[in-house]
DNA sequence: CGTACAACCGCACGATCGTACGGATATTCC
DNA sequence: GGAATATCCGTACGATCGTGCGGTTGTACG
């Protein structure tokens, strides 16, 4: 199957399909997000730092029951997206959900799609 | 770094963490799921399902500028998933967002999550 | 039957990602 | 200054994923 697009139309359908189209470039960032939330670690790091406002890396790396490399390496990704904030005290570094961040994000998507993901296992 | 965890905890908000931790299997399933809306391809295919009910793959391909291949990889994966549904009628395969399917999912959460990756790459 | 066509499969390639390891950096305390 | 600690960096490896290509299946039509 190559490229080929001498396709007829069969449905005029296709004319409401672009007419709902996502542009090319929004898909890509929203699928940038969702690659960034897409990750167990990362997932759990975020509902984490959502009950308990502040942690260290080596905490976070207890409380989760995983590596202190797994945990800084999540921070830094949420991080650099922007979606957490860190503050130094000493030689400790302390990571937040940043002002600003969605909580409805967690409290609404990501649990009902935890829900749904449930559901869809259990198939 | 090794995966030693002779952390002594320095504040006790780890607990608050262990509270609301989620489990590890719930996020193995979440991560999945939103790995499979964290492509582009997809995300623009389960917008464009959902704006015209129902849409064969060379049709699908066409509205959205992408080769047959893209739109029946995506489809497979959507639909092995359980977020799509196939109807064959001769030799052609049309496909609608499953009965059940969360509309909301893309109603709510994936524009709004499209609102927020907008901000960040304004940033 | 044989051609035409839609959709799919098998395969291989390139790209991306998460992890683990060793070592580096920054900061505190003695 | 020097040891100890918390975090981070550079690198390499294995695993996964999306794509494109050739070939195959299933269906229609003359």
């Amino acid at each position: 199957m190559t490229t080929s697009h001498t396709h007829p139309v069969h449905p005029a359908g296709v004319e409401r399909a672009i007419a709902g189209t996502v542009p090319r470039a929004d898909a890509q960032s929203l699928a940038e997000l969702l690659t960034l939330l897409a990750d167990p670690v990362r997932l759990r790091v975020l509902f984490a730092l959502a009950s308990t406002e502040e942690l260290c890396v080596g905490d976070l790396a207890m409380a989760l029951e995983i590596s202190m490399d797994q945990s800084s390496y999540a921070l830094k990704q949420l991080r650099t997206a922007g979606l957490v904030q860190a503050r130094r005290d000493g030689r400790v570094m302390y990571y937040r959900l940043a002002d600003g961040f969605p909580h409805q994000l967690l409290d609404h998507c990501l649990r009902q799609l935890l829900t749904i993901s449930d559901q869809e296992n259990r198939t």
